[in-house]
DNA sequence: AGTATATATGAACATATATTCATATGTCAA
DNA sequence: TTGACATATGAATATATGTTCATATATACT
């Protein structure tokens, strides 16, 4: 077995590994989903999702920290909207993949 | 706040939830990326990515429910390959959102 | 300052899942 | 058919992770 045909960048797999477990939970997805079109307070999120707001809240730490949305204060408020481009692309991605099978 | 905003397409969500939780796990990812190029048979995958033949086989019996990765038998030998052409595309907007953040 | 509202967070709990171990199944060759 | 090799699989274990509950922090208003 060729091991020079095994080379693995072991950075960029552990970084798209962690990516995909992100992008793989449902309350998460939604979440996104409801920033696809314009950004939202955590309220307004868990009421549209049907979550609470804590378990939105810790949701919207692990998305921030992923650099999947980014935030913004607003009074009492704060706003959350999507902070990657790729990400409608990714997820158009795997909806398309996710139905055509 | 407009329940119409809302509006998810749950079996969609469902779906793509799925989909990257199979993507988001580095052992799957390795036995992706060494499917790039060729197929291979079980055990030169777990060589490649020095994990056990069990564990390999637990993994691509998920990728194969889930659809990615087909397979093929010839002699004692089962060949995998990808099975899904979005897979290298999905794979490589993950690394490049990873990398430049 | 005191109260109400919005959000964040730590701990606890429950659940999901990845790996290992032992073993089963399937194929070939002698 | 017996032995060797390749792969699959069930059970057990360990670990990771999502939600809840209680509470903390931050801001606005009176």
């Amino acid at each position: 077995m060729n091991k020079e045909k095994c080379v693995l960048n072991k950075e960029e797999l552990r970084l798209a590994a962690d990516f995909f477990k992100v992008m793989g939970d449902e309350t998460r997805l939604k979440i996104l989903v409801t920033l696809l079109n314009k950004e939202l307070c955590v309220n307004e999120i868990a009421e549209c999702i049907e979550m609470s707001q804590s378990s939105v809240s810790h949701q919207l730490k692990t998305l921030r920290i992923s650099k999947l949305i980014k935030s913004r204060r607003d009074g009492k408020m704060i706003y959350y909207s999507l902070d990657d481009e790729h990400v409608k692309t990714i997820l158009d991605m795997a909806i398309e993949h996710a139905m055509e099978k």
